[in-house]
DNA sequence: ATAGTATATTATATAATTAGAATATTCACA
DNA sequence: TGTGAATATTCTAATTATATAATATACTAT
């Protein structure tokens, strides 16, 4: 046992931040966040799923505070909403491109 | 749609290695790891889970490629095989200490 | 060969996630 | 107020992940 270990409990956050992360449209919906917000539909258009699987996706998103969503009209803007995200990406881009 | 996007075919690998990630033994597993190669023993002791589980969370990760093992007597010392784990790791550290 | 220790695998029951379809809500505007 | 567009919610079936227990393998030393 060394130092520096996170703790069990942050363990089980951080894990639950990564389940939100390890879906594919999630995940590409994410990226295309960072390069700033989207509307809804935007966001369907560029991933091609079908509109409710985006707005699950992006409610189970919001839920766990990694983007935040705001109304105008009838359009709702979804952008990253924790700071750390765009180079938590970063990071993970760099990974095994096999 | 903007320019730089993973493509999906990338987001599908990267989701299945946060998938790998996203529960919280075997997050803890991998921080122990960062801190230089263990045994399965050690391990399980550090994390305080049953011998079968632990080498089945190794196993998941070994699989998925972050981790490595090495066979030395009856011990198995296992290692994070992808080097860029640990910066993902710091990177997720940053998150939510809510 | 036998016994003991360390690790791995398998089986199964349970729980969680996902896709897909249907429907509901919210808002703008005629 | 009523219609259409954009988004959200609910429900169900199918899939996948998990925990637990039992058992198997690999190696060391006697």
């Amino acid at each position: 046992m060394k130092k520096g270990l996170p703790e069990k409990r942050r363990c089980a956050r951080l894990a639950s931040i990564f389940k939100t992360l390890s879906h594919p449209q999630r995940l590409y919906l994410l990226c295309c966040l960072c390069d700033g917000e989207s509307t809804v539909g935007e966001l369907g258009a560029a991933c091609g799923a079908p509109q409710p699987v985006v707005s699950q996706h992006l409610t189970r998103m919001r839920l766990e505070g990694i983007v935040a969503s705001r109304r105008a009209g009838n359009h709702v803007h979804y952008s990253i909403a924790d700071p750390h995200i765009p180079a938590l990406i970063r990071s993970m881009e760099k990974i095994s491109h096999e």
